[in-house]
DNA sequence: GTGCGAGTATGA
DNA sequence: CATACTCGCACC
């Protein structure tokens, strides 16, 4: 290490070189060095770089700051990971530029959580660093008192039972809540409770962690569980002791939440995904709801998983983890089997009592189509069962978004209807026209079945407005109320009246519903990728719970689903047993070597520049590489590679290589790599 | 990505 | 031999 020159290029052995006296900048007198990770964009780059700390920034350029540094001619922002007396480097280090805000946002144990999740992810960590930690927002930082009082710990107890509530249920329950509450790290899978509270849950585990001194982390799929659980947080706290952290508030408003649970002013977050790394004090609980929602997936590289964040986070802190959902993903299911998480699910009795009955109506079996005079697709069982529950509150009827399930079905045999020259599904857009297929694009202009050669296709989905209004000719004189795309709504009363939702829009109501239908279950079934029958249980029970236990008399009505055939997802839902289902999709899983039983990696890209990627590359043992073969439409070629899930790690580093390799040599054109897809296959 | 040195091509 | 160019690699 030597004396800083003056930032800018001065090289000592080029002889052309102006000979300018080293101007000597005083350096901090201690920890002179900065160890900087600069955010260069660049894979092989993905490193820290020490620098030295001018002396009249030692005080600001504390480890977690953001600054600015000179790097390869540019100036760059980056973070202090740490100060150190010494450099391992044996050239000259360059000064820190500036310090962009004395703010340590990046706090140790988010830093050393954001290093586990990037290589669990094969991704660098600069990516994951820009997910963490909101972009700077200068007004936020001074709008924020520096000096407002952290809330006195509430270490009492009183007006908070040993179990509340909503953990009732559940034999296991006090054990978890009780190693929450004495500091411990219990890791839990939930399957939730009809009409018991749900999102409730984590609001009161929360509670329980805040009284026990410790803080905790809330994440849910969207802005509407965001409220809700705000709302149970402050029934049980009152104000003043939550933040809430969502992407959509805005770059202010997520700085600030970021500074409130980084000073502790608050020691409960409450958010969506962008949440997930938030700096919570004393973190005692992570804790995340419903967890095969597409929303808790990151959308930006490397695409982390707020499973997995949290999970990792825990560790780190020592935290208790807490996954609760109406329905248990086939991943946790993973992690229940291999001791990750403890299972609690009530038990059989209470389930059969607080979940609705439920009844399964295929359309050609009933065969009453024409109740109605013709229009709706309501086989009468579903018909005669709204009917009667209209007379006692609302009925909810689940309808697929429209256009979101695209597959068409054959009119007459009701198999998939297929492209005749490459067999991909045939889909109908929302314009109109002839139908075309999904995989490569050709258009179905005389389209036959394969199977039977009818010509007649079947829109296997119909939007929910037009079902609606299908609905409303069904039963004249009842209100319709539907909910979905932008109209959503929260709650309705407990009148009597149909309620029209997509999945994931259904309106909850004081009580619970009458009834429910489940509309186009084949459609949901039939949509390709693994994760087909995963998805419809998560759906079909989401809009389940919010019907009446047998109890009160709740039924549910699935309607349209395969004929005399009983697949999983619909036994489970009769049985009303997500738990069955997750074991009996993760054991196929298991068989078939595919995730969450193995561990998942796919890189995507032209053809020749994968090859070139791998080539050469040593696999971990046992690993199979699949393909490469041809994604989506614009020419590019998908690789994957599978192996154990004992090896995931191992095939992350092997990743992070190829990775850092194809960014050195410039001719490599990017290829995307990912650990991990939700949707491996398209 | 950018900047720089090493190495190589080019022409007098 | 001087100059012009590309290539490969380090970047603190």
């Amino acid at each position: 290490m030597s004396i800083a020159d003056d930032g800018e290029q001065l090289s000592l052995l080029r002889a052309r070189a102006p000979k300018r006296p080293p101007s000597p900048v005083p350096v901090a007198p201690t920890d002179p060095v900065a160890v900087v990770q600069v955010d260069t964009g660049l894979a092989h780059l993905d490193r820290p770089f020490d620098y030295l700390v001018p002396a009249d920034l030692d005080a600001d350029a504390r480890a977690g700051v953001r600054v600015k540094v000179r790097f390869s001619g540019r100036d760059l922002d980056g973070f202090i990971l740490e100060r150190r007396a010494e450099t391992e480097h044996d050239g000259r280090l360059k000064l820190l530029r500036r310090v962009v805000s004395p703010e340590p946002v990046l706090t140790p144990a988010v830093l050393a959580a954001c290093r586990r999740v990037a290589r669990h992810y094969a991704g660098p960590l600069g990516d994951v660093l820009r997910l963490a930690v909101p972009p700077r927002h200068a007004a936020a930082e001074k709008a924020l008192a520096q000096d407002v009082p952290q809330p006195p710990v509430t270490q009492s107890r009183e007006g908070l039972a040993d179990v509340p509530p909503s953990w009732i249920p559940y034999a296991v329950g006090p054990a978890f809540l009780g190693r929450l509450r004495s500091g411990g790290s219990p890791a839990a899978s939930v399957v939730a409770l009809p009409g018991h509270g749900g999102l409730r849950m984590l609001a009161e585990a929360a509670a329980v962690a805040h009284a026990a001194g410790r803080g905790a982390l809330l994440v849910v799929p969207d802005a509407r569980d965001v409220a809700h659980v705000e709302e149970q947080v402050l029934d049980l706290l009152g104000p003043g002791h939550h933040v809430r952290l969502t992407a959509d508030q805005g770059p202010q408003a997520r700085y600030t939440a970021y500074l409130k649970a980084l000073r502790g002013h608050v020691r409960i977050v409450v958010g969506t995904r962008a949440a997930a790394f938030a700096p919570v004090r004393d973190l005692g609980l992570v804790a995340w709801w419903d967890d095969g929602d597409s929303s808790l997936d990151e959308l930006r590289a490397p695409y982390p998983h707020v499973r997995e964040v949290l999970a990792i986070r825990a560790e780190v802190e020592s935290a208790a983890l807490l996954s609760a959902g109406w329905t248990r993903s086939v991943t946790l299911e993973q992690w229940v089997r291999e001791d990750r998480v403890k299972s609690i699910v009530a038990s059989r009795s209470l389930v059969r009592a607080s979940s609705p009955r439920v009844r399964v109506a295929s359309d050609e079996t009933e065969g009453a189509r024409d109740v109605t005079g013709g229009q709706a697709r309501l086989p009468s069982l579903a018909w005669r069962t709204a009917k009667d529950a209209l007379a006692k509150g609302p009925v909810l009827v689940q309808v697929p978004r429209r256009g979101y399930v695209p597959a068409l079905t054959c009119q007459d045999c009701r198999r998939p209807a297929r492209c005749a020259v490459c067999s991909g599904p045939l889909r109908l857009a929302e314009s109109g026209g002839f139908p075309t297929c999904g995989w490569c694009g050709q258009v179905a202009s005389a389209h036959r079945c394969a199977h039977c050669e009818s010509p007649r296709l079947r829109a296997a989905v119909i939007g929910a407005r037009r079902t609606a209004e299908e609905l409303g000719r069904a039963f004249p004189g009842v209100p319709v109320a539907t909910s979905g795309g932008a109209t959503i709504l929260d709650t309705v009363d407990d009148r009597p009246r149909l309620v029209i939702a997509t999945p994931g829009a259904e309106p909850a109501v004081e009580g619970g519903y009458a009834a429910g239908l489940l509309l186009d279950a084949w459609a949901l079934l039939d949509r390709p990728g693994l994760d087909a029958g995963e998805e419809a249980v998560r759906r079909w029970f989401a809009a389940g719970s919010l019907v009446r236990g047998s109890e009160q008399g709740g039924v549910v009505v699935l309607v349209g689903s395969p004929a005399h055939v009983t697949v999983p997802p619909v036994e489970a839902l009769v049985r009303w047993d997500p738990s069955w289902f997750a074991a009996k999709e993760l054991d196929e899983r298991s068989g078939l070597g595919l995730p969450p039983a193995s561990a998942l990696a796919t890189l995507t890209g032209a053809r020749r520049h994968l090859m070139a990627a791998v080539e050469g590359v040593a696999w971990p043992a046992g690993s199979r590489v699949l393909g490469p073969l041809p994604v989506g439409a614009a020419g590019a070629d998908r690789l994957l590679v599978t192996t154990s899930r004992s090896q995931g790690e191992a095939l992350a580093d092997v990743l992070r290589g190829v990775r850092a390799m194809v960014a050195a040599r410039r001719e490599g054109e990017p290829i995307q790599i990912r650990m991990d897809a939700p949707d491996p296959s398209g």
